[in-house]
DNA sequence: TTAGGTGCAAACCCTTTGCAGCAAG
DNA sequence: CTTGCTGCAAAGGGTTTGCACCTAA
């Protein structure tokens, strides 16, 4: 049969899409609270694991302990601030390589403290196990 | 008074700066069990905090729920396996714009489906804050 | 009718913290 | 003494899950 539709993860997916803050689930599940007074923190978080494994959205990693996520699919590069916790866009082209932590300071209105390269994927021990 | 010294501070340092598995809190406790049988996990953790507020570690971030740590304090890129967690350091030169994904699989015999450049630091509202 | 979606509450798990006792300067 | 370190157990906090009910195809 075919599947099924659901408006909240429609919802949940258009405020994650929408937004350039990378929110968490619980700011999601403060948003959608408006429109659905009613909903669970679990079905914000049963659908954003849905829809991450849909590939609609990913996640950006851990900022103080609570998961972020993208709505942005493409591969760049963010910014992290260590005061607040915001999250910020950087544009592909100023990478590592491409650009100064000086050029990111002023383009951005940054101070850069820090950076991290990180590859994802499958280590020759689990390309091994044909996992 | 002059700072004191613990033998189960210098032994989880010891123990993270000497792994290459860039291992967590958890992992440390595994190891240090069998020198300090009666060693608490809460005394791991708080030393990892101490050690990282020293600069003598650092967090490469949290890999499926849990923080891992880095002795090697140099700024270089990593890889994280995605079906086993397991974290593999990757040397500067080969970072993003040195090298594509292809030499890296070559290189460190993984996969590469993925990668993430994170910039750390503090952003505008912060800085105006005077944080 | 039937697989999937949802709310609620409890469970989970990693991490932190309060407290009393211990150890080192 | 006096400050810091430790173990223990409990608490915290983000995320997941079991269950019964509901909903859309």
């Amino acid at each position: 049969m075919p599947p099924k539709h659901s408006h909240k993860r429609d919802s949940i997916a258009e405020v994650i899409c929408s937004s350039k803050a990378h929110p968490s689930a619980d700011t999601v599940y403060a948003v959608l609270r408006e429109s659905y007074p009613s909903i669970s923190l679990a079905t914000v978080y049963r659908n954003i694991s849905q829809l991450r494994a849909d590939g609609v959205i990913k996640s950006v990693g851990v900022v103080e302990g609570v998961e972020r996520y993208d709505g942005d699919l493409s591969d760049h590069p963010h910014f992290v601030c260590e005061s607040c916790g915001a999250v910020i866009d950087i544009e592909p082209q100023d990478a590592l390589g491409n650009s100064s932590d000086e050029q990111i300071a002023e383009k951005y209105n940054v101070e850069v403290t820090g950076r991290h390269v990180v590859y994802y994927g499958r280590c020759g021990n689990c390309r091994e196990k044909n996992k």
